[in-house]
DNA sequence: TATCCCAGTTTTGCATTCAAAATTGGAGCG
DNA sequence: CGCTCCAATTTTGAATGCAAAACTGGGATA
């Protein structure tokens, strides 16, 4: 097994939940699990651990790590610039093909929210923005994007809304949409914002900070 | 020595450009200059490789990354979004004393601009960048921030400039420190942006790309 | 002379081993 | 009964050892 694989099979199980914020990481499990020795699991671990999933405590082990609800804000703060800044370079770059994968995608959502399927609406919607990060071709963009939107995934692609919230999210995206058709880069930028803060605002409302005991045990694949 | 210090001290050696990037990373020789067995050494390298200072060939050794135009070209485009952002937050949440900090710094480096002591002018310009950055008070971003910079480190701050260029950086120093005071997130936000593009360009211009033989043989400390 | 091939060497990647630190559990004490 | 302390055990962090892959260079061949 190759060291990338190692850290993405570990990367998923704590993405799954599987190990919760918090918890102590097994190193003898895992390596039993993954069919591997400790010595490429610590390195996996420390990768993690530099990409913020995994907390090192010196000689006492590492922790899935936690994210307290100042980590939560911070990382919203963050990815809303990254995506701003992908509406921008994507209205510059974005092919005519790659707008209609897009407005099928989002034709596609819409039809799970009309029947009030929220997983597959997310799912749908993720899939929306990692498009348009994509279609911003920059990997470096897309790299921090990942591993920033990683550490929120849980709290962001798993809240539950109310119809009002939904209402609202799903009118952003029609002008999301409107906006990359457009190339209006900045009118992109500022809705993918003002969309953003709103699920900022309702995770935290949720109180979906990782504090004890909050698992989740959901796997939006 | 601790996990964190032997990434640092690798960090410095390739940010110090010691190991040219596209040069091999001699394992064994660092071993032996850092006083470490190669597990600590090889768990640091693939840190530095998922923050992309080093390069990793499978079963053909560990490289110092080479960055090309492309690279180049979207590290600064995402340290722009990176520097708005922090420019906007810092203008919400940036106190009287660091603002005077600020302005202290930025007083001293016109010193060096008048001086033509392009280091020392380069150091303070640094500062005052990182200081914004800090004062927007989101360690995610500062870490993200963190890593774009080293990365671009060399080309950014070892650039040399035609008069008319420094002339224009110190003025939009000037518009920055004006901003900061003002506490116009959005007008910092801008200007930073330019600041940025416009030292990308030079960069580019410079052909400062990191391709064969060229290496700066320069420490900014 | 240039190219190909293959044994010898080096280097890599991982398993294992070992010392040091932390945790555990129970005996002794208040 | 609860607390403290200390030896036994476990876990961590790092050095070493080992098999497999990649490099090297010298000789055979065209």
């Amino acid at each position: 097994m190759l060291h990338e694989e190692v850290v993405g099979r570990i990367r998923a199980i704590l993405l799954d939940g599987e190990i919760p914020p918090g918890a102590r990481i097994p190193e003898r499990e895992l390596c039993e699990r993954l069919e591997i020795s400790r010595t490429p699991l610590r390195e996996a671990l420390k990768v993690l651990a530099a990409e913020g999933l995994v907390q090192l405590l010196p000689h006492r082990g590492s922790r899935a790590a936690k994210l307290t609800d100042k980590d939560m804000r911070d990382l919203f703060e963050v990815c809303q610039g990254l995506e701003a800044l992908a509406g921008e370079l994507a209205c510059e770059r974005i092919t005519d093909a790659e707008i209609d994968e897009i407005a099928a995608a989002h034709a596609a959502m819409v039809l799970h929210y009309r029947d009030g399927d929220l997983i597959q609406y997310y799912r749908g919607n993720r899939a929306i923005h990692e498009a348009i990060v994509t279609a911003a071709g920059n990997p470096v963009l897309a790299g921090l994007y990942t591993s920033v939107t990683a550490r929120i995934r849980r709290a962001r692609y798993v809240t539950p809304m109310t119809p009002q919230r939904w209402a609202l999210a799903v009118k952003e995206h029609d002008a999301i949409l409107n906006a990359l058709q457009r190339r209006d880069g900045a009118g992109l930028s500022h809705i993918l914002r003002a969309h953003l803060r709103h699920k900022r605002e309702e995770v935290l409302q949720a109180g979906f900070a990782e504090t004890e005991g909050t698992d989740l045990m959901l796997r939006i694949a």
